[in-house]
DNA sequence: CATTTGACTTGGACTGAGTCCAATGTAGGA
DNA sequence: TCCTACATTGGACTCAGTCCAAGTCAAATG
């Protein structure tokens, strides 16, 4: 556990949003100005097989890694701001997959995004 | 209607896999040589807004182009290799996110994304 | 205490996917 | 046929992420 660990931890933990990897380095540089985009990743990529962080990619532009990695949930986008809520949908899709649609594989997980306007920019 | 759009067309059309937009291209120089990338690149963007085709995310690496988009349906990804399938749930997620985990937005749709572990890459 | 060892960090080069843009080509109407 | 608007081209560029050789550091060993 290094200094470098330890800032782009308390990073994640400080705010329970979900940030890029480029916004997790803009913040850890303000905490310790010498930090580099490498490490980050790297710290990035271990707190993920750790399973302490989640990656999240709901667009196509860059992962978001997601803190709130213990209490499974899934995401709620909304297709203009790129806002990002978690949600708890009621059901288990797992079970929603019938053995005939499985063609042999085995299942271990699975993802759900829903995609919609936010008040915000409904608003707007 | 041009020769590079149509040979993009006949490209998705003829292979119902979940192709890159590289590989659409690589497919459409085989039947016309000169057609480039920002050609494929406009033509494939332009049929993912006419709604003729989905652009699937199911990794973080390249986009792949889904012909099948008038029938609504979900997607199944090797973890190992990468492998995507087609397949339909029953019942509708949709309807499992309660109001209360709305946050006020439209939710106006949902991307189911199974993981596993297909019968190739299980039994290497 | 000095040395060795191995892990961590750094910065810069590199890659892959995609976008942008100015120049060129072309289809189809007047 | 000529014009005009749109499509295409290729190359440069961006963005996110990876890779790597060199440097740093701390703890364990002698």
């Amino acid at each position: 556990m290094t200094a470098q660990r330890r800032v782009v931890a308390e990073v994640l933990d400080g705010e329970h949003v979900h940030l890029t990897a480029d916004e997790v380095h803009a913040r850890a540089v303000a905490k310790l100005p010498e930090i580099s985009r490498a490490t980050v990743y790297n710290t990035l990529g271990e707190l993920v097989t750790l399973g302490e962080v989640l990656e999240v990619s709901t667009d196509q532009r860059a992962k978001r890694y997601d803190p709130n990695a213990h209490r499974p949930h899934h995401h709620l986008v909304c297709a203009r701001c790129g806002a990002i809520r978690d949600v708890h949908p009621s059901g288990n899709p797992l079970a929603d997959l019938p053995d005939s649609e499985r063609f042999g594989f085995t299942v271990s997980d699975v993802e759900v995004t829903y995609r919609g306007v936010c008040p915000n920019c409904a608003a707007a």
